[in-house]
DNA sequence: CATGAATGAGTTTTCATTCAT
DNA sequence: GATGAATGAAAACTCATTCAT
């Protein structure tokens, strides 16, 4: 039942309840979904009760915003701060690149809660995720502004490579479980050759091919 | 949603009903994901009786098996076919992202609905649908592969094309949407030059950019 | 789907199609009781269409009504006529009883049908399946009666001599099948001597000795 | 059923909820079958919510499960308890036929459920049920054998001695239900003589008679 | 802080029954 | 006669949320 072989709630503290509360709360949302998260999963998972839960965070749509905001909230403010000194608009680019791959590869189940908001119309999406997103996309348009006037890079619409890095980061590991799960439906080479690479290396080298001069 | 004033149904042909029990179930996956979506709401969606979505098609994964079985069930076929003759495979490449984004431009729900599975880890993923998407990867890695030989690609790993083109696609009509809702959140100019563009145009381009040499 | 390998519903007569739904019926109420019986599995058995059944016989509750009398109606009559020309008491108990047996043998569904019907409280319980039970007490009433004035039975109530018989001749085959599928659970020796025996002529032994003097 | 005026379960302990929810699932299962019991019937039975049987017992086959364990559970038990240390077998019968006759007379929903089940074929039956209908049949084969060897009992399959018992035991007093309902069926003097006696006592003649020499 | 118990409002699924042909 | 399609009502089961302790 309870993951993790802890001592479970042998009386813990506030802060470290919290903790995992909406540490549960966001693999519950990574795995279903918005709607396909159950309340009950997540106290289960966090080992604590589900009043506590209820007590500590609030309901289902209170844990959904806790549990973006606490990841995606900070993301933007760092890497302004990261890129703002570059000047070259190729570093910056190639910065961009890995900072958010980086996020992702490290904390893959914020990207995954995020796609499946998208796809099914943003429907429980909380606005403060929506300025976070907003400070992300004015942070690659500087970018690719700043590079078109150096003239290194062609002049491209930034959303698109801001979802060029993030589509196939996301989906590479899944698609990667998957060919696994159904190993007889492709030819292990062709498997080899998609699957055994380093992602953030390629991705970076496709977007920059993609984007410069 | 849109229901009253139709002549609802007071006795259809068959084909009719389960054409639009399956469209319903379409839009309604699309929009809530699998565990989101109700089978209520595909019923009233389709104008029908509950009961009947059960006598001819069956049960919420009976619904998501067909209305994904129907949709890419032929799409690797018809690809394979339009490709096949092609020799350039620049021109393969080209055929490719054209396909692809057609099919994500004509019918948007179904790329909804493969993301929300495979971002949370396709639990429901039917595997017929795993082995129409292996067809796909064999067919880009064809054409990846038959690029590279003619020396006329850099040897790039085939999955991350295909994500690279879905990405995006998929992407960008929500975020289009998104910015809509929170208009305040952005510089409108920015706004513009990330929405304003031709889609398919600018993906196939930055693909190719991606992978010619 | 269709039992049976008939040639399924080549257009049959109406009376062989009324023969399969009630014949479908009584195997149906046997295995489910009441409740628990399908109209929809009683259709599939008798491979006939739902609607048709409806139309010649009627809903559930008739089909129930019709079961139970065409099979019970005249089983008392018959009885009757088979006993009254007896004089001997003991005769006349043996004949009931093989009666009943040979009843209850070749018809196993009927007691079981009733058997769930008693136990359930009869709500569902045709008024003339009541009438043709009251035929029967008298009967063995009548038997036991001219039994007790011969001198040669003891006085014992009768309804516990038509249960007595009932009773083994109902669960017996049950726990039989029932120890089949859990044969681990009891001594084989025991299963032997419990179950390879000449029930009907058993329980005339048995039903004898407790009444004769 | 009785329910309106009850403090209707403002905060119970657990096991009082449970044995509520328990005691009005055997009542349910009794006079409907397993198929016929409605799990909202039995909540409404129990003054408790639906979903708060849910909780703490399960599914219909949990409460069903729960309810034969709990009653028959232990009857084995303690009937072997009782009968073991008596030496005479002509004894040792009349102690079993008194103990099941009063468990089934102080406890009459269990041996309708049982008997509903078996008649049926038992596709419900818990196989723990099962391991206890074993223990019961291995203490009359015992005292059966026991008998014979001491030359006081005819070799007489034990099952029918079992089923001899409950059989009228369980249907006598369904019958006399009936025979209240549909009272102008029969004659009242001889309803009489069939539903004024003493059930036990009679049963337990009739057995002896039947089984000793 | 923490928790087991409790609940109302759903959600999926089944079923007896009817209708148009 | 016979049938596939259609339906309303109900049944089983789930889930977010609250309460008393």
């Amino acid at each position: 039942m309870h993951r993790k072989g802890l001592p479970v709630n042998t009386k813990m503290k506030k802060p470290e309840s919290i903790a995992r509360i909406l540490d549960a709360a966001r693999g519950e949302f990574a795995e279903n979904g918005f709607s396909g998260a159950r309340v009950d999963a997540i106290a289960e998972r966090a080992g604590v009760n589900k009043a506590l839960l209820y007590y500590h965070v609030g309901g289902k749509a209170a844990l959904f915003e806790r549990v973006l905001h606490n990841t995606i909230g900070n993301l933007a403010k760092t890497l302004e701060a990261i890129i703002k000194p570059v000047a070259d608009p190729v570093e910056k680019l190639k910065l961009y690149v890995r900072s958010v791959l980086g996020t992702v590869c490290s904390n893959p189940q914020i990207p995954s809660i995020l796609i499946q908001e998208l796809s099914s119309g943003a429907r429980h999406l909380p606005e403060q995720t929506a300025r976070d997103f907003a400070s992300l996309f004015n942070l690659i348009t500087d970018i690719i502004e700043g590079g078109v006037r150096a003239g290194v890079f062609r002049d491209t619409a930034p959303v698109l490579i801001h979802f060029m890095i993030l589509g196939p980061a996301i989906f590479h590991p899944r698609v990667s479980e998957l060919s696994e799960r159904y190993d007889s439906l492709a030819d292990p080479q062709r498997l080899e050759k998609n699957f055994s690479i380093s992602l953030e290396k390629e991705i970076e080298k496709l977007v920059l091919q993609a984007v410069c001069i």
